[in-house]
DNA sequence: AAGTCCCTTACGGAATCCCGTAAGGGACTG
DNA sequence: CAGTCCCTTACGGGATTCCGTAAGGGACTT
């Protein structure tokens, strides 16, 4: 089983709760931090020790406050962490359950397991623990299929970009001089106007607005 | 002090902070449940019993799952609470901290404290239950002045509905024929129109699109 | 080389949004 | 009563979006 693991998690009573799995399964070398930038300290400052931490269990977002952080959010952490030390395995524990975040953890970040916070989350994370340590990935029951069905989803890099400035109120115009300026491709208005018609048609949204207001509720963006 | 204390909470490891928190007040006479419904129905019961709860404190969101709730978030239960019983105290304990959420909770829910889960949660929490004992109400130091400052927002509910069918991809003139038919006043497709210019205006948005990007954000709708 | 498929780009017209201007009406005041 | 303030409603025109149609070019097949 993990020989040493680290929770990185700003809440404290939740922390707890991590806490009691780790010790019903006898692991009793383990550290918690309730900051993205001390897990990573902590992590690296191991490694050169030449006594790494084995696991992480992370939370994905972290209320900020005074304290100027490097890494934001979970995501960031775990992209990062895995690109150093890919032995390292991580489980991400939130309250998330939006299918493109979850796939951005799993695919984009590489985590090796998502478990939803929730009623029986520290059951699922109990269960996560063992997947990983075998070398599996885990996903939460409630979520299992995200990652299955790519189902609809060709929605691209070139698509979110494309919203984020829709929501930042560019005009289908403007949109095009932005990507005309970055030299990047397709960056004509009627590029830039179809491939909206084609989002707006695979959300099934009337207009513009309503496909910022579906992807903003399905954490798109 | 507080005699008898209800716990909502659906994840198990918060309810476990909370709890530690009353055994330092030495309250012991402390229930937990998970759902909302069974929060109302053990009030409801205890008033029938005559021994009364004095204290709720508990989430605004709960996870959904198989059974189906008639209260569906802890506001609705606050508001339904806190009309049949006023005398029952609440606190709200939630990662909550949008400005209008808190509003709405303190104000057309008549909640006596929102103490926002954080790093200091639970002292604030501690905190909270001595003001509110006192008769007082109590807010997180970080969303402290949100009541204070009525500073901006004369946004009302006309408001909110308009940015409602905005986001459901209504047109203005179909926004217009919307109220016309509910009898609802102003409704000619200029004053809807002056409506949403004053939105903008004031959230700074360029246009429609990004208008409700913003009020997403903010938790408006 | 011709054919096709797919993608980018272009154009035009109808609908909608954006914004300034202004008329009408109720409430309140001197 | 006239005057003002505020709100609702109306109108017009320029900008933008929406949507169908279509030309151009690269990749790949036959």
């Amino acid at each position: 089983m993990f020989k040493k693991v680290l929770i990185s998690e700003d809440l404290g009573s939740i922390s707890n709760g991590i806490v009691s799995i780790l010790e019903a399964l006898h692991i009793d070398n383990f550290q918690q931090v309730q900051y993205c930038d001390d897990a990573y300290l902590k992590i690296k400052r191991a490694e050169i020790d030449e006594h790494p931490f084995d696991l992480l269990i992370t939370d994905l977002s972290y209320k900020e406050d005074h304290r100027q952080q490097k890494y934001q959010s979970g995501e960031t952490l775990i992209k990062a962490l895995k690109q150093e030390y890919p032995n390292l395995k991580i489980i991400a524990y939130s309250v998330e359950d939006r299918p493109q975040k979850i796939r951005t953890v799993m695919l984009g970040c590489n985590a090796d397991a998502f478990v939803c916070k929730g009623r029986n989350g520290l059951k699922q994370l109990e269960e996560a623990i063992f997947k990983v340590y075998n070398g599996q990935t885990y996903l939460s029951p409630q979520v299992a299929n995200v990652l299955r069905k790519s189902s609809n989803t060709e929605i691209d890099d070139f698509d979110i970009e494309i919203m984020k400035l829709l929501a930042n109120g560019f005009s289908q115009d403007e949109i095009s001089q932005h990507f005309k300026s970055k030299n990047i491709n397709p960056s004509s208005l009627s590029a830039i106007e179809k491939r909206i018609l084609k989002l707006r048609s695979s959300f099934s949204a009337k207009n513009a607005t309503q496909l910022i207001s579906i992807a903003k509720d399905l954490g798109l963006i």
